[in-house]
DNA sequence: TCTGGGGTCCTAGGACCC
DNA sequence: TCTGGGGTCCTAGGACCC
C-alpha cells in the first residue's frame, strides 16, 4: 500500500505562465478576490523575498522594485487547467481523491521498491509538464501524512528534486529530521509554538511522542498526525476528502454597501452558489446561517450580525435558503452600516440518501426542478438560470485590476498564434 | 486616496434542563 | 454552614488549510 500527493507548485502563478511564457522566467504573484492579498508567489519571486498570504498594498512598493508581474485572481483557468492536471494523474493511477484545486491524492494497492516509486514520481512530473505545463512536485508514503511530508521534503530539503518517497522505518526517520515541524499536515503556527515549548522542533520530534498523551494534551487531530507519522494511517481513503460537515459561500465586496436591496443581491447570490456545491455532493442542510460584517479595520466601529435558521425537514432547495435569507436581511441589516463582507452558510449537513422522507416531502423540497437548474447552467453556463432576487443592478463586483484572459474558456480569448 | 481572502472543522464554555 | 451531577444544545473563537 503506497500513497502519493501530487501537488502543483505554487499553482496559481504557475498557471499564469502557462500561456504568457514571456513572464515565465520573472516574479509573478497573484493576488486573492479583491486584489487583497497575496495568495501564490512563483519560485522566483519568493526568492526575491515576497511573501505569501500579506495584503497587497503593504509590499506594492517590494513588487515594483523587483518588477514583479502582478496578476488578479483568474479561477476559470485556474479551474480548467486543475481538471487537466488530474485527468493526468488519474491516467497514471485511477484511484484519485482531488484534495484541492492543486493536489490530489494517489492510492497504489501494492508495494515497490523505491527506486520504482521514484521512477514513477519522475514519470509522472514529466508527464504533467509536457500536457498541461504545470510543475509539479510528488511526494510516496504508506500514510496519506507521510505522502504529504515527501511532498513537502521533494521540494524543500537538499538532494531532492521533485520527486521523494517516505517508505522504509530507518529511512523515513532520516527525512522527518529535515522536516520542521510546524510543516507537518496539520500543524500551523499556534500549535508551533507550543511544541517549540516542549523542545519540539522537526517532524521527527513529533513522529517520536507518545500518540495517546498527544491527544490528551492537544486534540484528535493532533494524536492522528502523530500516528500517522509512524505509519499508522487514521486518515481513511473516504476521510481523505469526506463530504462536507459545512458549506460557505462569503465573499467581501469590491466597494463598501450601505443599501439593504444590494445586500439582499448579495445574500441571494451566495444562497445560491452554496446551495449548488450542496446539491454536488448530494447533501441536505437542517440549518443555515446568513451573516454580515463591516470591515474590522473600518475606524467606526466593527459590526457583525449572524442569524440562524433552522428548517423543519433538511434542504438543498436554493428557493427555501433564499427565503430564509431574505428573513435574515432584516435582522442583520443596519442603516447606516457599510458592510465590507456577507455570506452564507450551510449546516448540519446530510446525505440525500440518508433521509427519512415524510408525507409532504414531495410538495416541500422539488429535487427535480433543482436537478434541471443545475444541469442547465452546467451545460450552457452557470449563471445561465439564475434566482431573479440576484437582481439586475449589482453593485458590489470585484476588484479586479490585473486579470489576464480565459485563455481555455472563453473563445474571445483563446491564444492566437501569428505568423 | 485607499486598500486587509475564503473555507472548514474542533473545542471550550455558557445556558438550560432534569 | 457548606456543599452541588450529568447531559445536551448552541455559539464564539481558535486553528488550520490553500
Amino acid at each position: 500500500m503506497m500513497y502519493a500527493l501530487v501537488d502543483a507548485v505554487s499553482m496559481y502563478a504557475s498557471a499564469e505562465k502557462v500561456f504568457d511564457p514571456k513572464i515565465r522566467d520573472k516574479p509573478v504573484l497573484v493576488l486573492s478576490n479583491n486584489d487583497g492579498c497575496v495568495i501564490a508567489a512563483c519560485p522566483i519571486a519568493k526568492r526575491l523575498g515576497l511573501k505569501n498570504f500579506v495584503p497587497y498594498f503593504q509590499i506594492e512598493k517590494q513588487a515594483k522594485a523587483v518588477n514583479a508581474v502582478i496578476r488578479s485572481s483568474n479561477y476559470a483557468l485556474y479551474a480548467d487547467l486543475s481538471s487537466r492536471m488530474m485527468d493526468v494523474c488519474a491516467q497514471v493511477c485511477p484511484d484519485l481523491h482531488i484534495y484541492s484545486i492543486d493536489e490530489c491524492f494517489l492510492k497504489f494497492d501494492f508495494n515497490d521498491s523505491l527506486e520504482n516509486w521514484m521512477r514513477l514520481g519522475d514519470a509522472l512530473r514529466r508527464k504533467v509538464w509536457k500536457e498541461v505545463r504545470l510543475p509539479v512536485g510528488v511526494g510516496f508514503g504508506p500514510t496519506p501524512t507521510l505522502a504529504k511530508a515527501a511532498n513537502h521534503a521533494s521540494k524543500k530539503v537538499e538532494g531532492f528534486n521533485g520527486v521523494a518517497v517516505l517508505d522504509s522505518a530507518r529511512y523515513r526517520r532520516q527525512i522527518l529530521t529535515k522536516i520542521a515541524i510546524t510543516d507537518v499536515w496539520g500543524v500551523g503556527k499556534r500549535l508551533g509554538v507550543r511544541f517549540n515549548k516542549l523542545g519540539l522542533h522537526s517532524a521527527l520530534d513529533l513522529a517520536n511522542q507518545c500518540p495517546f498523551k498527544m491527544g490528551k494534551q492537544f486534540s484528535v487531530v493532533v494524536e492522528n498526525t502523530v500516528r500517522e507519522l509512524n505509519g499508522e494511517i487514521r486518515l481513511g481513503w473516504d476521510d481523505v476528502r469526506p463530504d462536507k460537515k459545512e458549506l460557505f459561500s462569503s465573499r467581501s465586496f469590491g466597494e463598501r454597501i450601505a443599501d439593504k436591496a444590494q445586500l439582499r443581491h448579495a445574500l441571494t447570490m451566495h444562497a445560491q452558489i452554496a446551495c449548488k456545491k450542496l446539491r454536488h455532493q448530494k447533501g441536505r442542510a437542517n440549518s443555515a446561517v446568513f451573516f454580515a460584517a463591516s470591515s474590522p479595520h473600518d475606524a467606526n466601529g466593527y459590526y457583525k450580525e449572524t442569524l440562524f435558521k433552522h428548517f423543519a425537514r433538511p434542504t438543498a432547495d436554493t428557493r427555501l435558503i433564499i427565503a430564509a435569507a431574505h428573513d435574515a436581511l432584516h435582522t442583520i441589516y443596519k442603516p447606516g452600516v457599510n458592510f465590507y463582507k456577507c455570506g452564507v452558510g450551510l449546516l448540519d449537513l446530510v446525505d440525500e440518501t440518508h433521509i427519512q422522507e415524510d408525507l409532504f416531502s414531495s410538495s416541500m423540497d422539488n429535487t427535480k426542478l433543482m436537478g434541471c437548474l443545475d444541469a442547465i447552467n452546467t451545460k450552457f453556463g452557470r449563471s445561465t438560470l439564475q434566482f431573479a432576487a440576484v437582481g439586475t443592478d449589482q453593485k458590489f463586483h470585484m476588484k479586479q485590476a490585473y486579470l489576464s484572459p480565459r485563455y481555455t474558456t472563453r473563445w474571445s480569448d483563446v491564444p492566437r498564434i501569428k505568423c
